[in-house]
DNA sequence: TTCATATTTGAACTCATTACAAATATTAAA
DNA sequence: TTTAATATTTGTAATGAGTTCAAATATGAA
Protein backbone atom coordinates (compact mmCIF):
# COMPACT_ATOMS: atom_id res chain seq x y z
CA UNK A 1 0.00 0.00 0.00
CA UNK A 2 2.86 2.22 0.55
CA UNK A 3 4.44 1.43 -2.78
CA UNK A 4 1.16 2.01 -4.19
CA UNK A 5 1.35 5.51 -2.47
CA UNK A 6 4.74 6.49 -3.73
CA UNK A 7 3.85 5.55 -7.19
CA UNK A 8 1.50 8.37 -7.38
CA UNK A 9 3.44 10.94 -5.40
CA UNK A 10 6.22 10.50 -7.89
CA UNK A 11 3.85 11.71 -10.48
CA UNK A 12 2.66 14.47 -8.74
CA UNK A 13 -1.18 12.76 -8.64
CA UNK A 14 -2.93 13.23 -5.30
CA UNK A 15 -3.84 9.95 -3.82
CA UNK A 16 -7.47 10.19 -3.20
CA UNK A 17 -8.87 6.96 -2.33
CA UNK A 18 -10.59 5.98 -5.33
CA UNK A 19 -7.43 6.47 -7.33
CA UNK A 20 -5.39 4.48 -4.17
CA UNK A 21 -8.43 1.61 -4.85
CA UNK A 22 -7.86 1.32 -8.37
CA UNK A 23 -3.87 0.79 -7.98
CA UNK A 24 -4.21 -1.56 -5.14
CA UNK A 25 -6.85 -3.43 -7.28
CA UNK A 26 -4.54 -3.51 -10.17
CA UNK A 27 -1.40 -4.62 -7.44
CA UNK A 28 -3.00 -7.41 -6.55
CA UNK A 29 -4.77 -8.71 -9.58
CA UNK A 30 -2.29 -9.41 -11.90
CA UNK A 31 -5.64 -10.53 -14.75
CA UNK A 32 -4.96 -7.69 -16.72
CA UNK A 33 -8.65 -6.16 -16.36
CA UNK A 34 -11.28 -4.56 -18.03
CA UNK A 35 -12.61 -0.79 -16.80
CA UNK A 36 -15.87 -3.19 -15.89
CA UNK A 37 -14.46 -5.53 -14.03
CA UNK A 38 -12.21 -2.93 -11.73
CA UNK A 39 -15.64 -1.27 -11.53
CA UNK A 40 -17.41 -4.23 -10.55
CA UNK A 41 -14.84 -5.22 -7.82
CA UNK A 42 -14.44 -1.43 -6.30
CA UNK A 43 -18.15 -0.78 -6.18
CA UNK A 44 -18.58 -3.73 -3.51
CA UNK A 45 -16.21 -2.10 -1.42
CA UNK A 46 -16.83 1.56 -2.41
CA UNK A 47 -20.37 2.02 -3.85
CA UNK A 48 -20.34 5.40 -4.96
CA UNK A 49 -17.34 4.94 -7.02
CA UNK A 50 -18.83 5.91 -10.56
CA UNK A 51 -17.29 4.33 -14.33
CA UNK A 52 -16.27 7.68 -15.22
CA UNK A 53 -13.68 7.87 -12.38
CA UNK A 54 -12.55 4.30 -12.87
CA UNK A 55 -11.71 5.70 -16.76
CA UNK A 56 -10.82 8.78 -15.79
CA UNK A 57 -7.97 7.49 -13.35
CA UNK A 58 -6.79 4.76 -15.70
CA UNK A 59 -6.44 7.25 -18.51
CA UNK A 60 -4.23 9.91 -16.03
CA UNK A 61 -2.01 6.73 -14.57
CA UNK A 62 -1.66 6.22 -18.89
CA UNK A 63 -0.43 9.58 -19.18
CA UNK A 64 2.05 9.38 -16.51
CA UNK A 65 2.90 6.02 -17.52
CA UNK A 66 2.83 4.08 -13.93
CA UNK A 67 -0.49 2.06 -16.03
CA UNK A 68 -0.07 0.34 -19.44
CA UNK A 69 -3.05 -0.41 -21.61
CA UNK A 70 -3.01 -3.77 -23.68
CA UNK A 71 -5.15 -3.72 -26.76
CA UNK A 72 -5.07 -7.47 -27.59
CA UNK A 73 -8.70 -8.30 -27.64
CA UNK A 74 -9.78 -5.32 -30.00
CA UNK A 75 -13.12 -4.73 -28.16
CA UNK A 76 -11.78 -3.43 -24.99
CA UNK A 77 -8.76 -1.93 -23.71
CA UNK A 78 -6.63 -4.23 -20.61
CA UNK A 79 -4.76 -3.07 -18.33
CA UNK A 80 -1.67 -3.50 -16.52
CA UNK A 81 0.66 -1.58 -14.03
CA UNK A 82 4.08 -0.91 -15.74
CA UNK A 83 6.35 -2.63 -13.95
CA UNK A 84 8.56 -4.57 -16.35
CA UNK A 85 7.92 -4.97 -20.11
CA UNK A 86 6.76 -8.16 -21.37
CA UNK A 87 4.64 -9.99 -24.46
CA UNK A 88 1.10 -11.33 -23.50
CA UNK A 89 -1.18 -14.55 -25.00
CA UNK A 90 -4.58 -14.38 -25.58
CA UNK A 91 -6.11 -17.27 -25.92
CA UNK A 92 -9.06 -16.98 -28.48
CA UNK A 93 -11.00 -19.79 -27.07
CA UNK A 94 -10.82 -19.09 -23.08
CA UNK A 95 -10.11 -15.54 -23.21
CA UNK A 96 -6.87 -16.04 -20.65
CA UNK A 97 -4.29 -13.63 -21.00
CA UNK A 98 -0.81 -15.30 -20.10
CA UNK A 99 2.04 -13.11 -19.47
CA UNK A 100 5.09 -14.22 -22.27
CA UNK A 101 8.90 -13.27 -21.07
CA UNK A 102 10.14 -13.10 -24.20
CA UNK A 103 13.84 -11.68 -24.87
CA UNK A 104 12.85 -8.77 -27.36
CA UNK A 105 16.03 -7.11 -29.03
CA UNK A 106 13.77 -3.66 -29.14
CA UNK A 107 12.38 -4.09 -26.01
CA UNK A 108 15.13 -1.27 -24.33
CA UNK A 109 15.26 0.37 -27.26
CA UNK A 110 13.70 4.40 -27.31
CA UNK A 111 13.27 5.29 -31.47
CA UNK A 112 12.80 2.73 -34.21
CA UNK A 113 13.45 4.36 -37.77
CA UNK A 114 13.83 7.68 -36.64
CA UNK A 115 10.58 7.29 -35.14
CA UNK A 116 10.27 8.44 -31.22
CA UNK A 117 9.08 5.48 -29.40
CA UNK A 118 6.48 5.73 -25.74
CA UNK A 119 5.31 2.49 -26.07
CA UNK A 120 5.68 -1.06 -27.06
CA UNK A 121 3.08 -4.00 -27.84
CA UNK A 122 3.88 -7.65 -28.20
CA UNK A 123 0.87 -9.86 -28.14
CA UNK A 124 0.45 -13.28 -29.55
CA UNK A 125 -3.22 -15.09 -30.09
CA UNK A 126 -4.25 -18.16 -30.45
CA UNK A 127 -5.49 -21.01 -28.19
CA UNK A 128 -3.48 -21.69 -25.10
CA UNK A 129 -1.67 -24.79 -23.89
CA UNK A 130 -4.49 -25.53 -21.44
CA UNK A 131 -7.07 -25.56 -23.46
CA UNK A 132 -5.26 -27.46 -26.39
CA UNK A 133 -5.25 -30.38 -23.69
CA UNK A 134 -8.89 -29.94 -23.04
CA UNK A 135 -9.62 -30.59 -26.10
CA UNK A 136 -7.21 -33.21 -27.05
CA UNK A 137 -8.57 -35.14 -24.32
CA UNK A 138 -12.28 -34.83 -25.25
CA UNK A 139 -11.79 -35.80 -28.79
CA UNK B 1 -7.23 -8.41 -59.90
CA UNK B 2 -6.71 -11.78 -60.84
CA UNK B 3 -4.55 -12.44 -57.85
CA UNK B 4 -7.33 -11.21 -56.04
CA UNK B 5 -9.47 -13.61 -57.33
CA UNK B 6 -7.20 -16.26 -56.94
CA UNK B 7 -6.91 -15.35 -52.90
CA UNK B 8 -10.90 -15.83 -53.05
CA UNK B 9 -10.61 -19.04 -55.09
CA UNK B 10 -8.04 -20.66 -52.61
CA UNK B 11 -10.31 -20.12 -49.77
CA UNK B 12 -13.48 -21.03 -51.27
CA UNK B 13 -15.05 -17.95 -50.61
CA UNK B 14 -17.73 -17.29 -53.49
CA UNK B 15 -15.93 -13.62 -55.28
CA UNK B 16 -19.07 -12.13 -55.39
CA UNK B 17 -18.74 -8.16 -56.37
CA UNK B 18 -18.74 -6.73 -53.37
CA UNK B 19 -16.29 -8.97 -51.55
CA UNK B 20 -13.87 -8.26 -54.52
CA UNK B 21 -14.22 -4.52 -54.38
CA UNK B 22 -12.81 -4.69 -50.76
CA UNK B 23 -9.86 -7.33 -51.29
CA UNK B 24 -8.93 -4.73 -54.34
CA UNK B 25 -9.26 -2.26 -52.18
CA UNK B 26 -6.67 -3.36 -49.86
CA UNK B 27 -4.58 -4.55 -52.52
CA UNK B 28 -4.25 -0.82 -53.95
CA UNK B 29 -4.28 1.16 -50.65
CA UNK B 30 -1.28 0.34 -48.07
CA UNK B 31 -3.10 2.69 -45.26
CA UNK B 32 -4.15 -0.17 -42.87
CA UNK B 33 -8.27 1.67 -43.27
CA UNK B 34 -10.73 1.28 -41.14
CA UNK B 35 -14.07 0.00 -41.62
CA UNK B 36 -15.23 3.56 -42.38
CA UNK B 37 -12.71 4.47 -44.82
CA UNK B 38 -13.20 1.09 -46.96
CA UNK B 39 -16.57 2.00 -46.72
CA UNK B 40 -16.82 6.06 -48.04
CA UNK B 41 -14.26 4.75 -51.01
CA UNK B 42 -16.39 2.12 -51.94
CA UNK B 43 -19.81 3.64 -51.81
CA UNK B 44 -18.56 6.08 -54.85
CA UNK B 45 -17.91 2.65 -56.68
CA UNK B 46 -21.09 0.61 -55.45
CA UNK B 47 -24.18 3.29 -54.40
CA UNK B 48 -25.95 0.32 -52.60
CA UNK B 49 -23.18 -1.10 -50.56
CA UNK B 50 -23.81 -1.42 -46.65
CA UNK B 51 -21.51 -1.21 -44.35
CA UNK B 52 -22.44 -4.68 -42.76
CA UNK B 53 -21.14 -6.26 -45.85
CA UNK B 54 -17.65 -4.56 -45.44
CA UNK B 55 -17.64 -5.73 -42.15
CA UNK B 56 -19.34 -9.16 -42.90
CA UNK B 57 -16.44 -9.75 -45.50
CA UNK B 58 -13.68 -8.68 -43.65
CA UNK B 59 -14.75 -10.90 -40.85
CA UNK B 60 -15.03 -13.54 -43.52
CA UNK B 61 -11.36 -12.90 -44.95
CA UNK B 62 -10.13 -12.91 -41.07
CA UNK B 63 -11.10 -16.22 -40.45
CA UNK B 64 -9.71 -17.65 -43.66
CA UNK B 65 -6.51 -15.83 -42.63
CA UNK B 66 -6.22 -13.83 -46.24
CA UNK B 67 -6.21 -10.02 -44.68
CA UNK B 68 -5.07 -9.61 -41.07
CA UNK B 69 -6.67 -7.03 -37.70
CA UNK B 70 -4.61 -4.41 -36.63
CA UNK B 71 -5.48 -3.24 -33.29
CA UNK B 72 -3.14 -0.77 -32.61
CA UNK B 73 -4.86 2.28 -32.36
CA UNK B 74 -7.09 0.85 -29.45
CA UNK B 75 -10.02 2.28 -30.52
CA UNK B 76 -11.40 0.78 -34.04
CA UNK B 77 -9.90 -2.41 -35.96
CA UNK B 78 -7.70 -1.45 -38.54
CA UNK B 79 -7.06 -3.82 -42.01
CA UNK B 80 -4.54 -5.25 -43.87
CA UNK B 81 -3.57 -7.80 -46.49
CA UNK B 82 -1.92 -10.71 -44.38
CA UNK B 83 1.08 -10.79 -46.91
CA UNK B 84 4.32 -10.59 -45.35
CA UNK B 85 4.41 -10.43 -41.55
CA UNK B 86 5.86 -7.13 -40.34
CA UNK B 87 5.36 -4.91 -37.45
CA UNK B 88 3.60 -1.46 -36.82
CA UNK B 89 4.53 2.27 -35.83
CA UNK B 90 1.42 4.25 -35.05
CA UNK B 91 2.36 8.22 -34.42
CA UNK B 92 0.01 9.61 -31.98
CA UNK B 93 0.55 12.99 -33.08
CA UNK B 94 -0.48 12.35 -36.81
CA UNK B 95 -2.23 9.55 -36.54
CA UNK B 96 -0.44 7.76 -39.10
CA UNK B 97 0.59 3.83 -39.46
CA UNK B 98 3.97 2.96 -40.58
CA UNK B 99 5.05 -0.57 -41.57
CA UNK B 100 8.49 -1.56 -40.19
CA UNK B 101 11.08 -4.61 -41.28
CA UNK B 102 12.00 -5.78 -37.89
CA UNK B 103 14.01 -9.05 -37.65
CA UNK B 104 11.61 -10.53 -35.23
CA UNK B 105 12.67 -14.22 -33.94
CA UNK B 106 9.00 -15.06 -33.43
CA UNK B 107 7.99 -14.37 -37.25
CA UNK B 108 8.29 -17.41 -38.14
CA UNK B 109 7.40 -19.69 -34.59
CA UNK B 110 3.96 -21.03 -34.69
CA UNK B 111 3.82 -22.03 -30.84
CA UNK B 112 5.54 -20.11 -27.84
CA UNK B 113 5.40 -21.73 -24.32
CA UNK B 114 3.15 -24.45 -25.75
CA UNK B 115 0.18 -22.51 -26.84
CA UNK B 116 -0.82 -22.70 -30.67
CA UNK B 117 -0.31 -19.02 -32.40
CA UNK B 118 -2.62 -17.95 -35.08
CA UNK B 119 -1.94 -14.46 -34.80
CA UNK B 120 0.89 -12.14 -33.87
CA UNK B 121 1.08 -8.31 -33.16
CA UNK B 122 3.98 -6.16 -33.07
CA UNK B 123 2.96 -2.57 -31.98
CA UNK B 124 4.94 0.63 -31.38
CA UNK B 125 3.70 4.12 -30.33
CA UNK B 126 5.21 7.41 -30.24
CA UNK B 127 5.78 10.44 -32.16
CA UNK B 128 7.10 9.69 -35.68
CA UNK B 129 10.29 10.93 -37.23
CA UNK B 130 7.79 13.39 -39.72
CA UNK B 131 6.30 14.86 -36.64
CA UNK B 132 9.83 15.18 -34.31
CA UNK B 133 11.20 17.53 -37.36
CA UNK B 134 8.32 19.77 -37.80
CA UNK B 135 8.18 20.17 -34.03
CA UNK B 136 11.75 20.98 -33.62
CA UNK B 137 11.47 23.53 -36.99
CA UNK B 138 8.73 25.32 -35.42
CA UNK B 139 10.39 25.36 -31.80
C1' DT C 1 -15.53 31.03 7.36
C1' DT C 2 -14.95 32.03 2.49
C1' DC C 3 -13.30 31.47 -1.87
C1' DA C 4 -10.83 28.95 -5.50
C1' DT C 5 -9.52 24.65 -7.29
C1' DA C 6 -9.53 19.67 -7.94
C1' DT C 7 -12.11 15.51 -8.04
C1' DT C 8 -16.05 12.69 -8.41
C1' DT C 9 -20.45 11.61 -10.08
C1' DG C 10 -24.17 10.39 -13.28
C1' DA C 11 -26.64 11.27 -17.26
C1' DA C 12 -26.38 12.03 -22.06
C1' DC C 13 -23.90 11.22 -25.99
C1' DT C 14 -20.72 9.26 -29.67
C1' DC C 15 -19.16 5.72 -32.28
C1' DA C 16 -17.53 0.95 -33.60
C1' DT C 17 -19.43 -3.32 -34.00
C1' DT C 18 -22.98 -6.94 -33.91
C1' DA C 19 -27.67 -9.03 -34.31
C1' DC C 20 -31.27 -9.96 -37.02
C1' DA C 21 -34.87 -10.21 -40.25
C1' DA C 22 -36.28 -8.87 -44.82
C1' DA C 23 -34.84 -8.49 -49.56
C1' DT C 24 -32.07 -10.04 -53.23
C1' DA C 25 -29.14 -13.06 -55.78
C1' DT C 26 -27.42 -17.69 -56.84
C1' DT C 27 -27.50 -22.51 -57.52
C1' DA C 28 -29.42 -27.10 -57.97
C1' DA C 29 -33.26 -30.06 -58.79
C1' DA C 30 -37.44 -31.16 -61.18
C1' DT D 1 -37.85 -22.88 -67.64
C1' DT D 2 -40.00 -23.11 -63.11
C1' DT D 3 -39.42 -24.17 -58.30
C1' DA D 4 -37.25 -24.62 -54.17
C1' DA D 5 -33.19 -24.34 -51.21
C1' DT D 6 -29.20 -21.76 -49.99
C1' DA D 7 -26.06 -17.88 -49.77
C1' DT D 8 -25.36 -13.04 -49.69
C1' DT D 9 -26.54 -8.36 -49.04
C1' DT D 10 -28.97 -4.74 -46.93
C1' DG D 11 -30.76 -1.61 -43.42
C1' DT D 12 -32.43 -0.95 -39.01
C1' DA D 13 -32.06 -1.67 -34.32
C1' DA D 14 -29.41 -2.96 -30.48
C1' DT D 15 -25.15 -3.42 -27.76
C1' DG D 16 -21.40 -1.83 -25.30
C1' DA D 17 -16.95 0.72 -24.63
C1' DG D 18 -15.54 5.08 -23.94
C1' DT D 19 -16.13 10.32 -23.76
C1' DT D 20 -18.35 14.80 -22.67
C1' DC D 21 -20.08 17.80 -19.59
C1' DA D 22 -22.27 20.12 -15.96
C1' DA D 23 -23.63 19.65 -11.24
C1' DA D 24 -22.24 18.01 -6.74
C1' DT D 25 -18.71 17.17 -3.55
C1' DA D 26 -14.31 17.45 -1.42
C1' DT D 27 -9.96 19.79 -0.57
C1' DG D 28 -6.87 23.44 0.61
C1' DA D 29 -5.41 28.11 1.07
C1' DA D 30 -6.34 32.87 2.54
Amino acid sequence: MNEIKKMLDNENIKPTYERLSILQYLEKNHNHPTVAMIYEELVKKIPTISKTTVYNSLNLFMEKGIVAPLYITGSEVRYDLSTSQHHHFLCEQCGKIYDLTIDCPYLNKNTIEGHQIKQKHGYFRGICKSCLEKDKSQK
